[in-house]
DNA sequence: CTGTTGCTGTAACCCTGGTTGCTGCCGCTC
DNA sequence: GAGCGGCAGCAACCAGGGTTACAGCAACAG
């Protein structure tokens, strides 16, 4: 990547937590080494093949991690990933390949390079494989609520529980769910985009939330945790 | 600990995962330092208000980390702990309280410490920071399979799946299996007894498995990678 | 020997939620 | 403005699997 390119991203990724104890300098070296990849909304990117040698950081866009059913064509989002956050943990720490489909939801871009490098550079920078390590650990803490969910909740109680996750954020767009559709909604949930209509549907009419041009807000909270058959303990 | 309480201990430790690049001497030293504790069959062990502080490592027996739901007294275990397993690596490598429930099978024994003191030892000890972070890592590979296992695949797949897993192992006894009833089974699958008991009886009426005094034995291994819904790539 | 406890084996019941299929609606392109 | 693709909105259907309830057994304790 040349120095200009550098620069540009440089503000971009200096203040996400993966960047945030390195130096500006020690950023910018690294991006010199990186490569730079745009891809256009709706797109499967990083394939398997060549991310079993790659680490990627978003430097813009969302991007979902999914697997998917062999057959039947059903997937589960395992992770949506947004700017600043790394692809490819697993491999990096471990060296074996991990198979997961990856595909934009909007417009993106991230850099990358090889493993090998990482791996240097986690070796000069204990910040950065510190944070590293941590984004792994908050990976773990994630899937661990998914299975949790999967296992113990029915779907209005996933449903319930994601929309809480999201929109109560102080983000008037939405947050991370900003303009996805059902079909994306039901994969974060483990479930198909019929049952997630209904279930909105019925929200609606139980006066939980409202909708407005494709934009879901929240109008009883209250309700709304019910459901989700769980107790605020990220709020106090 | 005493030292000949730690000579006794070194010989299980030594070749365990996360001691293995250790010398003896760096084990034998840490372990002084080490809290040791013997747990009964089937009870509630390493409470969470006490696991907020404590790293702890299985050195017998075999314990098993649930989440429970908060009203319906059902839950799905998240892994299964064997000797050398390490129990609260999150809180370890984020400092955050994680509420699990771990509650042990065998009766078992583990030892532990201060995170403050995992932490100066994993500054003293390159190899034993990695070892914790592969085990990280390793757990996530397991979560993600669970996370996928409930949320694409019915639960007689997910019954197969577990079959497999641990019971083409080489072990003549059933390895990590071994003496479970079938609402443990259920546990690990995410499921209730009375089904699983329902999809075992299926299974050997259709010849896929046989039982002799509880123990679980896999006669027609294709029809069981059928039923998985899956192809071995663990065996190539 | 008998009561108790824990596990397996079933059967009846029924509800959540996945499947299929079709109707509008909007926005785009040709 | 006609045609088309993507998406929300329904309705009918049905099955996987969770719930409840109980019977038969073995192990163990009193």
């Amino acid at each position: 990547m040349t120095p200009t390119d550098a620069d540009a991203l440089l503000v971009h990724l200096s203040g996400t937590p993966l960047f945030q104890d390195l130096t500006d300098a020690a950023i910018h070296d690294m991006l010199r080494h990186m490569r730079r990849e745009h891809w256009q909304k709706r797109a499967q990117v990083m394939p398997a093949a060549e991310t079993a040698e790659r680490f990627y950081v978003l430097s813009a866009g969302r991007v979902r991690i999914e697997a998917e059913h062999p057959t039947s064509g059903r997937a589960v989002t395992l992770y949506l990933l947004a700017t600043g956050d790394g692809h490819n943990l697993i491999t990096l720490f471990d060296g074996q390949p991990h198979r997961v489909l990856a595909e934009t939801l909007d417009a993106a871009e991230a850099v990358s390079a090889p493993i090998s490098l990482w791996h240097a550079w986690m070796q000069q920078h204990p910040a950065l494989r510190s944070a590293l390590v941590r984004t792994a650990v908050m990976r773990l803490r994630e899937l661990t609520e998914l299975a949790e969910d999967l296992a113990l909740h029915e779907t209005s109680a996933r449903l319930a529980h994601l929309l809480l996750r999201h929109l109560d954020s102080e983000q008037p767009s939405g947050g991370l769910l900003h303009g996805l559709v059902h079909e994306d909604i039901a994969r974060l949930i483990g479930s198909v985009r019929v049952v997630v209509n209904r279930l909105l549907n019925r929200f609606k009419q139980e006066g939980v939330i409202v909708t407005e041009a494709g934009h879901i807000h929240i109008t009883d909270l209250e309700a709304l945790l019910h459901k989700a058959e769980r107790h605020l303990h990220r709020h106090d």
